[in-house]
Order: C-alpha cells, then structure tokens, then sequence
DNA sequence: GCCGTTTTCGGCCCGACTGTTTTCAGTCG
C-alpha cells in the first residue's frame, strides 16, 4: 500500500471539516489545516520518511499527536480518529461545506435540524421550502442555494495561468480606461505565478470605490455579480472564472497588494511580526494604535517587518521570511537570463514552423542558440523523425548555420524512452548531437517501480543528456504517471543528466516543488518550452514562473548559460 | 493541536459583505 502525500493531506482535512462542523476549537482545526498544507508542499514522501524513522516532530505544524496520526495512516491506510468523528458527523457533510453560503456553522443546522447529510438531502429540503424557516436562513439564501445545485453544484474550477492572464489583459484594460482610476493590479494566486488561479484577485486605487465598482460590474464578460459593495466586489465571467475586485486608497496601495498577494499563510507570518512589534498590519496599512504609519508600498510592509523585499513567486511561507531575515534570499532567475531555448519542434517532425522560421523567432527573442527537438520514429503520430531523416535534418542545420548570424541551430532529438528503457535511436546517430532529450510518451499506466526503472535505465545511456517533462501530467487533463521523481532526480544528478522544467502551460512539469527539491539536491535544470511553432517560444515565461516558485537562480539553470559553458556541462 | 525573545500555559490575523437582524452572526478571502 502506498500513502501519498496527497492522501494524509485530505484526511487532515476532512477531519478539520467535521471538527469545524461540531464546533470544536478553531485553532485546532487550523492546527489540521496547517498540517495538511505542510505535507502537501512537501516534496518528499512522508510514507517513506516514516519508513526511514525520521522526526516528523521537524516538519513546520506537527506536533507528537499529527506524527502519531501520520504514522498510523502510513500504517494502516486511516486514522481512528477520524472515523471515531465520522461516526458522530458524517463524512458527507465535509462536501456539503463546498456550497457557497454554507459554512460550518450552517451545515450543523442543517444536520441536526433537519438531518441533511448530502447535496440530494439539500436540494430536496430546498425545493419543499424548508431552509427558510431555519435561523439565519432565509428566502434568499434557499434560493441561491437551489439555483447553485440546479447548475451542478460546486465545481471548484481552477483556471491556467495562461487562460488567467488571456482574462486579466481585458480586464485590467477596461478598469483602467476609467477615469479616476490610479493603479490596477492582479494580485492574488495569478501575482505569484501559480501553474493555476481558482480566481483573479483585482486590486485598483481610486477616489471613488462605488464609482469604480459599478464600472466593474457593467463589464461586458460579467455573468453574475455575487456580492457588490463600496470597497469590495465579486462576480462571475461568462466563462466561469471568478474576479474579486478591491478599491483602496492610494495610501494604502502597498499594504493592499501584499495582503491580496498572499499567500495567506505569508501574510499571517508577517503580520505577526509587526504584531510583535507593536503594530497592526492589515489592507489598509501598517498602524501604531490607530495611527497610520506606512503601507504606500510593499517595500514599506516588508520594512516594518525588518525585512527586504520577497518576490511574490515566494511568498508560501515556504522559508522565505526566513530568509530574508537572514539576508539569504535567492536572486530568482528571470527572462532576461535565458540564453536559449532547448526544447522545440519544427514541421520535420509534429512543429508548424520550419528550421528557419524557428531560428529567426529566437533571434528576435535575443537568444544565441536553440536545440532542434524534433520527435524519434517512435512517435509515429508526430511524424517523428528515424535515424535517416535525423541525419538529414542534422545536415540542412549545418547548412542553416553557415547562414545564421548571432544564432546557433544545436543538433538535437527529443528521443522516445521506449517502455524497457532503451532509447528509440541507436548511438550511431545520437553521438552527432550536440545533446539529447530524453521522454516517456508511451504506457503511462506503469506501476511505480517499473516506471521509474525505466527512466533511470535511459540515463544509464551516456548520450542522454535532459529528462524532458518528467512526469507527463497536462495540468486539468491527465495526471502524472506513477514515477518516483525524488529516485530519478538522485539517478540524474549521479549520471550528470539534467531534468527539464517544461514551460507550456498545460505542463509546468516540473512543478514547483520539485524545483526546490532539484535546487537543494544540486541538481541543475533546462528551462523549455516544447514550442511546436514560432509563437510557442513564447512560452519560457511561464517556465521561469514555474521556476522562481521554486527558488530557482541562473545559476541553476542550464540555458541561463552561454553555449560555450553549457557545452562543457553536458560532456559526459 | 501547535508553539515558545510573552516558553509548558495561554495564546493563536483581520476586515467586508450578506442576510437577517434591529446590533450581529456567518461566511469569505
């Protein structure tokens, strides 16, 4: 049996639900919150940390009773606890939580009242006129309630980042073209570069809230405006993507934006500095009693705090206020030091573009060299490429060389990991490369141990050089195949391979963590963007977004480097 | 349930909006 993470996380959830819905402490039931997020970020594998015996006493929000409970759900698949509390509460009710308008206090009405245990028992009560007549329900809220369940219930959509920002661009622009209006700003999960946004969160500065609310709501894109106030809105897109716009005074612009940048968990760190500091810190400001005293700007919040500046991608409480506290803040690696692009296609194997279209859309993104990565035979789908035609194709780049000016075309392959973990060209051909990308296209569904054998044999191949999107999930579409990333991070760093931050956005793969993970193990990443035609190239900005999560610098990264260093980095 | 420059007990972030209330609880972020 294996226990996931993922699956320890949830049970410390669902408890802190039911604890939440039987009134129990409120900081206990954030203690089981705040140790379900703990293990979520984690990116190791706590089942195998207490396999190895380790002190999970160490991890950040677990004390002697959450390890106990780890152990034991890493033993025996659950808790007792937990199903000691399902017998007073029903699991169920945790979902019924997910409505909007119900809380925990609500659902325990509706339980004990009318012992309303599931989304049906909810919708049946509603249509009989029977939520009305409970305390603090009413005719409004029965009908929201109904409408919302009539609809498919509760649909926590999360949105990519690049279909987040399609939506933001329009927006910020209507906001803007208000007169009155000073800044506009997406804060929020979409400022910290998350690989997925559930909403956007829009803060503006203005004279007027009310004036700029009610431009906010008469959006064209609106469908249904859920709250509207003097300060503060919310409302649905069409497209079903929430928007929660903030007015605030320029005074209070700094502050605001770090308190809707969060995460949350930062800002409650923070704020207990300043607390502890005798201030109070909040949307509005950093106070002395009631006395404003900054917050025009984030530099000033983080200031109070006797902190430099954090860069949002970072703002987790993931460690990062310590430090900056210790001055040991990463400089994060940005656009403007990616050298080059290491993964691309063209139209010779499933790519739009041609050689030279590729090559003079990197000249124009100011890169100096760029690896063809056409697909192997294997990928026959992609019209992938046989050693007769990868050699053809290594041909024409030398001539396209001769021609090019501030460019280089590197000779290169995304060849196939076929399923025994060979590789889907013979060396004959991949020693003409100047390095070879390696991926797992095919038999997904392998179980853990064969999987991640067969990624680690294919670096046992010397030509192998970068693990390209090394776990194959599409973000909203397929989930990563089973694969101990942790295992094949350690085999790369001992074969001198190198693993690949793939920077399309429905990949981002690898993700966040698992950056980190790479940075602290010393192992150095490829940031790519797999672009199948010129305008894909585009997408390094989301694969050094992905990357800064993860506390990446240049000097983590492979194509932050000159060709001539690279080269010699993948001599192996 | 966790945690400690307030250290083994007593705290634990804070404000806006809604609906239902007639001064505020519940929910949300």
């Amino acid at each position: 049996m294996t226990v996931h993470n993922a699956d320890i996380a949830a049970q410390f959830n669902r408890m802190a639900d039911l604890l939440e819905i039987e009134g129990a402490n409120p900081f206990r039931v954030r203690a089981y919150r705040r140790a379900a997020a703990t293990i979520e970020d984690l990116p190791t594998s706590v089942a195998a940390m207490v396999e190895a015996g380790a002190d999970l006493d160490e991890l950040p929000g677990i004390g002697p009773d959450l390890a106990g409970k780890i152990r034991e759900i890493c033993a025996t698949g659950h808790s007792a606890a937990l199903e000691q509390v399902e017998t007073r509460t029903p699991a169920s009710l945790a979902g019924l939580m997910a409505m909007p308008g119900l809380g925990p206090k609500r659902v325990q009405v509706l339980h004990e009242r009318l012992g309303i245990e599931t989304i049906e028992d909810l919708a049946k009560a509603a249509r009989a006129g029977k939520l009305r007549e409970l305390p603090r329900f009413g005719t409004a809220l029965e009908a929201k309630l109904l409408a919302e369940i009539e609809k498919g219930g509760p649909v926590a959509q999360r949105f990519k980042i690049s279909t987040a920002e399609d939506f933001a661009a329009g927006l910020t622009e209507y906001l803007k073209s208000h007169p009155g209006t000073g800044q506009v700003v997406v804060a929020g999960s979409f400022r910290r570069r998350k690989e997925t946004v559930g909403d956007l969160d829009i803060l503006v500065t203005a004279r007027s809230g009310k004036a700029t609310i009610d431009h906010f709501v008469a959006y064209d894109e609106v469908e249904q405006i859920v709250a509207q106030g003097t300060t503060r809105a919310t409302v649905i897109l069409k497209a079903g993507l929430q928007v929660d716009l903030r007015v605030v005074p320029a005074r209070s612009y700094g502050a605001a934006l770090h308190y809707f940048t969060g995460s949350k968990a930062h800002n409650i760190a923070v704020r207990k500095i300043a607390q502890a500091k005798g201030l109070k810190l909040n949307e509005y400001g950093i106070f002395r009693g009631s006395a404003y005293v900054g917050g025009r700007t984030e530099e000033e919040v983080f200031a109070v705090a006797d902190l430099p500046y954090i860069e949002p991608e970072i703002r987790e409480d993931r460690g990062e206020i310590e430090a900056a506290a210790a001055g040991k803040l990463p400089q994060l690696v940005t656009l403007a030091d990616i050298k080059g692009d290491l993964h691309v296609h063209t139209k010779d194997s499933d790519g739009k573009s041609t050689l030279k279209e590729m090559a003079e859309a990197a000249t124009v993104l100011g890169y100096s060299y760029l690896a063809i990565t056409d697909h192997s035979q294997y990928a026959t789908i992609a019209h992938g490429l046989d050693a007769e035609r990868l050699a053809a194709q290594l041909d024409q780049i030398d001539r396209l060389n001769e021609q090019l000016e501030g460019i280089v075309l590197l000779k290169s392959c995304e060849v196939d990991i076929l399923p025994d973990g060979t590789l889907d060209l013979p060396d004959s051909i991949l020693k003409r490369l100047d390095l070879t990308v390696c991926a797992v296209h095919s038999r997904f569904e392998l179980d853990i141990e064969t999987q991640t054998g067969r990624i680690v044999r294919a670096m046992d191949n010397r030509h192998c050089n970068i693990i390209a999107h090394p776990t194959g999930r599409l973000i909203g579409e397929r989930e990563a195949y089973a694969v101990d990333l942790e295992r094949v991070m350690l085999a790369a760093k001992e074969r001198g391979c190198f693993i690949e931050v793939n920077g399309h956005p429905s990949r981002l793969d690898l993700d966040d963590v698992h950056c980190r993970a790479a940075k602290q193990m010393g192992l150095k990443l490829a940031i790519s963007t797999d672009a199948h035609s010129t305008i894909g190239l585009s997408a390094m900005r989301f694969g050094v977004d992905q990357a800064r999560r993860g506390w990446i610098e240049p000097g983590d990264v492979l194509n932050a480097r000159p060709w001539s260093e690279l080269k010699r980095l993948l001599a192996r």
